[in-house]
DNA sequence: ACATTAACGATGA
DNA sequence: TCATCGTTAATGT
């Protein structure tokens, strides 16, 4: 990894766009990056929240691991996006396992750096309170939709959700994300979710590649995914 | 009803 | 060769 990939991932990344060039150097300057293999960790549970993080390429997911072994993902996180905010304003632990699912590049923030743009950059503070409201109104339809929708709708949720563009502005078009892994995210098992999408492919909406998911028309998930 | 797990063969990388 | 996909059967709530 380059540091003109890191420059290209920066500049791509909304919230720099809103720094002094001072603020901008000085962020770059504090970034590492690391590589991670098709599923490595990234970060552990409970471990120290020391740095906030982008996804510069690849795919990562968050998830919880019961003591008998079940575990729940409750985000993917696309390649453009940065993650973990919270838990850096709570100075908190990691409050769920960050695996890479597939070879991915990440960009590392040290906390004291964030907290210091937080403190001294109104616009990066406004950024970032959009950033968490977007995230809320994330969750607020994933409920509806796992409340109301048939299991088609909240496996559409949970894929148009990682193109949503308030969140991750930069996703491709297509993904490499297995069925399984969707079936993960989405809170059904594998077999529901490859009939679900079977169903939005034959809808118009994605087309279905080996190991990979293609959005064809994001109107027509997204529709599907409030359907209920 | 509808989801889950288990199991199978087929197939793509 | 191995992961992934599409499908079916048995089982559970």
């Amino acid at each position: 990894m380059t540091a003109d990939s890191l420059a290209l991932f920066l500049a791509q990344s909304s919230w720099t766009s809103s720094l002094t060039t001072e603020e901008a150097a000085r962020v770059r300057r504090a970034i590492t990056l690391r590589s991670y293999p098709a599923g490595g960790a990234v970060f552990a549970k409970g471990t120290p929240t020391a740095h906030w993080a982008g996804v510069v390429e690849g795919m990562l997911k968050l998830d919880n691991i019961t003591a008998e072994g079940r575990t729940s993902t409750f985000a993917g996180v696309p390649s453009g996006a940065w993650f973990g905010e919270g838990s850096v304003l709570k100075d908190e632990p990691r409050p769920y396992a960050v695996t890479a699912l597939t070879d991915s590049v990440v960009a590392l923030l040290p906390r004291s750096e964030f907290l210091r743009l937080l403190h001294e950059s109104h616009p990066f503070a406004l950024w970032l309170i959009g950033q968490l409201n977007a995230r809320l109104a994330h969750y607020v339809a994933l409920v509806q939709s796992d409340r109301l929708g048939d299991t088609t709708a909240q496996v559409a949720h949970s894929l148009s959700g990682l193109f949503n563009d308030a969140l991750f502005p930069n996703t491709a078009r297509r993904i490499t994300l297995s069925q399984e892994e969707l079936g993960r995210l989405s809170g059904v098992s594998r077999q529901v979710a490859n009939r679900a999408l079977q169903e939005l492919q034959d809808r118009g909406a994605i087309r279905l590649g080996y190991g990979s998911i293609e959005v064809i028309d994001l109107k027509i998930l997204q529709a599907i995914a409030r359907e209920g």
